[in-house]
DNA sequence: CATGGGATTGACT
DNA sequence: GTCAATCCCATGC
């Protein structure tokens, strides 16, 4: 559907528990999420336009890849209409596809461990800073929306954040084994 | 052009 | 519990 991304962030945030993340191999399914937008400080886009944070700013559907700590790549998906500052960062999978592969990329572990934080899936994934800008639907990098509504999510504070650290702008499957800081 | 700060992780006390 | 790693880029001089 191709509104699916255009709508509310949090609504697209809500809606994306559930759904698969996939690159090449490997694949993982949505088990948290969080929101950013323009009218918030924590998001990259209270600046406005950058060369950085242009992307926020577009077609929504549109991956925006970022790094972070000088180490971390961060997958979000660009929501709301185009002109629009605001993403939707995928913070865990559960891995479903290509789990040997991961392990390979990421170092022995144990599966709740490969994919439970941003920079984790985006490691056991292989998504770098070239995937920026392309779209979810047909690049590389792919989200396959959830076939059923999942049945329960959680709604709880963003993590990692100094500024609007009371939004309740995260979303997660409740008792799941792959969400971060378990 | 120089500087400082992260939407984090993993190693260590 | 604390803390360093490491780089892109926004900001300010």
């Amino acid at each position: 559907m191709s509104d699916l991304y255009a709508g509310d962030v949090c609504t697209v945030a809500r809606a994306l528990i559930g759904a698969v993340v996939r690159h090449g191999e490997t694949a993982g399914v949505i088990v948290e999420t969080e929101a950013y937008h323009e009218s918030e400080p924590a998001c990259h886009a209270w600046v406005g336009r950058t060369p950085r944070t242009i992307t926020l700013f577009g077609t929504p559907g549109t991956a925006y890849v970022y790094r972070s700590y000088g180490i971390h790549a961060m997958l979000n998906a660009v929501a709301e209409p185009e002109g629009v500052g605001a993403a939707v960062l995928i913070r865990a999978l559960e891995p479903v596809e290509g789990i040997e592969l991961m392990r390979e990329r990421r170092g022995r572990t144990r599966v709740e461990d490969l994919c439970s934080g941003p920079g984790k899936l985006t490691q056991a994934l292989g998504i770098e800073l070239v995937h920026n800008g392309g779209d979810l639907r047909s690049g590389p990098v792919r989200i396959e929306p959830p076939s059923a509504a999942v049945v329960a999510v959680a709604t709880s504070v963003r993590i990692g954040i100094t500024r609007a650290v009371e939004l309740p702008w995260r979303f997660s499957v409740p008792g799941s084994r792959f969400t971060s800081r378990r």
